[in-house]
DNA sequence: ACACGTTCTACCATTGAACGGAAGGCTCCT
DNA sequence: AGGAGCCTTCCGTTCAATGGTAGAACGTGT
């Protein structure tokens, strides 16, 4: 239903757009945008134009196509997530400061947990990379934090839904994970990129007790006390909450 | 020229709605966004609600208007100064350990300087509030530092159109800065926001020797030792470099 | 040096998607 | 109960969006 042949709107076009590169990926070629978009290169190339004379792309010279930094801007200067991270900040920093941890901070997006800030542990390499990153909700701390404290008809459509594609883990054993988490007030799960690492998440409730967040970290094996780690994460997310208001 | 009645194509009209959020605001109604926007309100909410079907927009009960999650996902993953700012981070970090100051990375945009990335002081409370802020380039030591090493042309063009609307500072004046920076590698200003701390930044150039970036410290002025910051700052900035390529 | 493949860019006649005024709901005041 | 302010939906009109086509600009292999 489209002007002419193929039923989307201009909207729907944009987004395509905008959604065309892959995770990481700064920088498209002309026709390869086209492609993925799935839209004629005249079409794709018009588009891409206008969209660049505003600022949200930037057309280089060659075809080059890359996200605007004008986009970047206005989207970090009106996040969603702004109040959230600015709460969360300096207690992030605190607990990087006195546990020498990774730290990191989630929000649930579908059945996902959506990495929204994260300070890197004193000497180690950036692993900055995975801000903005999603990990399913069964395989991380945070996205156990976060669901195990969510509206039981919200857990039961998870649960009904829930299917792991390796086959290794069942519905049954995430239903563990949440009854405990929210048993415990806090998640743990053993590290899904390094195997000698864990990751531990409470979640983090705005003044109407909403569980709007997950504050995490992740310790080597080797150094995972929980007794020493849960009240710090548990005493940082109150305060953050306390931020927060609502 | 648009379908009916105003002159813009839907294209200007989407860009107009992710614009009028102000510097800061997450969440709008649907009647003040459509003001802002200067559209009808019936086509601001078929455009909203369009958007809001791909997560570009979030359109809360009540036509609550917010940027949706999902493009500040999309926008931080596939970010134009994704990899400056991850080869930067390790070096901030660094920065930020052994002087305790903050650091920040800005780029160049326009007449302005664009802060991407900024690391608060130990113990201070979160100025990340500026992360995508905007200064122009004469008041900040990162401006100088950045248009200090541009192509001569630039920097003509640059000065050309110079006007300071406080009238305070002349063209020559910032004439004077930019020489001043070229010439001792890089630059240092007085405060802005607080005028009893400095402004030092030094370039980041890349492997053509492009200068893509500066990074820099605020330094309360108790504090100010050039000759422990300047030099730290540069083989910071080496490092980054080295790190981008290029 | 030439021909070929690939990619970007521009043009323009056709046509259906975008437009927005108007009317209907809804909630929250007074 | 009435009104003000907001969100939402409907639908006939109209012109902006569309994309095939063609040409320009590279780059590459023979």
């Amino acid at each position: 239903m489209a002007n002419s042949a193929s039923g989307d709107s201009v909207v729907d076009r944009v987004v395509r757009v905008i959604e065309a590169f892959p995770e990481g990926v700064t920088s498209l070629q002309l026709t390869e945008l086209a492609d993925r978009a799935e839209l004629p290169l005249s079409s794709a190339h018009r588009l891409v134009r206008q969209l660049s004379e505003h600022g949200l792309l930037d057309l280089g010279a060659g075809g080059t196509v890359r996200l605007g930094l004008r986009l970047w801007e206005l989207v970090n200067r009106n996040s969603p997530t702004l109040a959230l991270r600015q709460a969360a900040m300096p207690f992030m920093e605190d607990i990087q400061q006195v546990l020498n941890q990774n730290v990191n901070l989630a929000v649930l997006d579908g059945w996902e947990a959506l990495f929204v800030e994260r300070l890197s542990r004193r000497g180690s390499v950036a692993n900055r990379a995975r801000i903005a990153g999603r990990m399913p909700v069964h395989i991380t701390s945070a996205g156990v934090a976060l669901m195990s404290h969510q509206p039981r008809e919200l857990q039961a459509e998870y649960l009904e839904q829930f299917h792991d594609p390796s086959g290794k883990v069942t519905a049954d054993v995430v239903r563990h994970y949440l009854a405990e988490a929210a048993q415990q007030g806090y998640a743990q799960l053993a590290g899904v990129v390094d195997p000698d690492t864990w990751g531990i998440a409470v979640p983090v409730l705005n003044g109407k007790r909403r569980t709007v967040a997950a504050l995490g970290v992740v310790v080597p094996l080797a150094e995972m006390r929980l007794q020493a780690l849960v009240p710090a994460l548990q005493t940082a997310a109150r305060g953050i909450g306390r931020q927060l208001g609502d």
